[in-house]
DNA sequence: TTTT
DNA sequence: TTTT
């Protein structure tokens, strides 16, 4: 009985890290920059950035280590998860992040790649932190 | 390269239309109406209504045959996509859908099944049309 | 060059706190829960909860102020807001909030106001942080 | 008591077409592909185009008259529209539309303009179909 | 820490 | 064809 979405565009803020679990699973953070321009009561231009902890798991995360890099303007959707965590004083502190179900390198190829694209399939189309039902050809939609 | 996402909350117009194919998918249509109301520059009040074309598959088609009713208030995220078929004459006619991937059914449990709910776990959390990758317990987040 | 956008369906935790700025600005702060469930690798059901730290300000701030209560079922579209600020020990905190551009109360009418509705208009219908421009009646579309 | 959102990610099909009104008010109509890419049962590739009719109004519409050409990457976040029409054998016909609410184009600088560009501050920020409450600055947010 |  |  809810939903919990959120939806960016923006820029990364440094190549993703990247760590493996004990079970082999992936798991990649980094943030992601959005800014937006408005002109404040002087009339003065003010930007205001906004910095997103981004985690992605598994195949995300592997498609994230090899292709997404430092600057890339990118696509993420998502949800919403605060953990907490104890500091070294033994407070409760909350960090919130937002879980990626879904990425999408933006611009064109020669943006974000200066080398030759080796595997196309996975760097430009959407990738979703899902095995989603392959649609069978056999059905007419 | 592309993000293709509908979301919807409107009301159901009729309950749904389903029917299995052969193979024993579902397939599931109906109409979903969304109104926005503003005054005209006569200060009158004007609503206007919006109807799409839901089609679901599948686990959904099935789950919105069993508990989706018509005036149900729900939400519907998909895909737009524009089929065309030939109508008597031959002439190329356009239909465009939306092709759901998750549903909600929103209010209160008692607003949308004046029965006793036998499934409330399928009636009340968001099923999409995908075999997610199930979540396991033994991973940190 | 970003887009920082939150769409969430969730239960108001509590009433909505507001409070008025010298220059009589309203601000409006309340949690929204989001819920998921899942069932873990002991087939238990598990309920995950998120909590939602909602800001709005202004008309948004009043309307939530005088409808939106304990247990209500809304639709909150919004941006996400990370603020720093000092806690007791001098120590640089940070949270995370949705800062709301739009809101619907969700359900049926009978679900979110006990009271008859002296205002119906503003509590049927979305209502935005913004000025929007009004559609004028004489433009064909 | 509804929501009608549409959020694309996909390329300019062609020049955008802008005409003015009698009384001044811009409308820029231009087609927008999204594809998807999947593998058949045969495991072949196969990709899937849809393409959107989106429809801008007023500053929206001279900006895309303006910035918007053939070929560049862009967002739209609108709503859904369903407009019938006569066609020349006087069969009711139906055309869905986008009306964007807010647009932006992705991808590099030197991706969308080939030229220097004149105003920067329209073409590289969100610019959206309404007036906006401007931020003041002396609010704390 | 990004981008324009 | 819905809802308020």
């Amino acid at each position: 009985m809810s939903v919990n979405k959120v939806i960016l565009v923006g820029n990364v803020g440094k190549d993703p890290e990247v760590k493996y679990l004990d079970n082999g699973v992936a798991v990649c953070n980094f943030s992601l920059a959005t800014s937006e321009t408005y002109n404040n009561k002087n009339g003065e231009k003010v930007t205001q950035t906004e910095w997103h902890n981004i985690v992605f798991w598994r195949k995300l995360a592997e498609i994230a280590e090899t292709y997404v890099k430092k600057g890339m303007q990118i696509y993420v959707e998502g949800q919403l998860r605060t953990r907490n965590w104890e500091d070294k004083d033994g407070v409760k502190r909350y960090t919130t992040e937002i879980f990626g179900t879904s990425m999408q390198m933006l611009g064109r190829k020669a943006d974000n790649n200066s080398e030759p694209q080796t595997n196309p399939e996975v760097a430009q189309h959407t990738v979703a932190d899902s095995t989603e039902a392959e649609e069978t050809d056999d059905l007419p939609f």
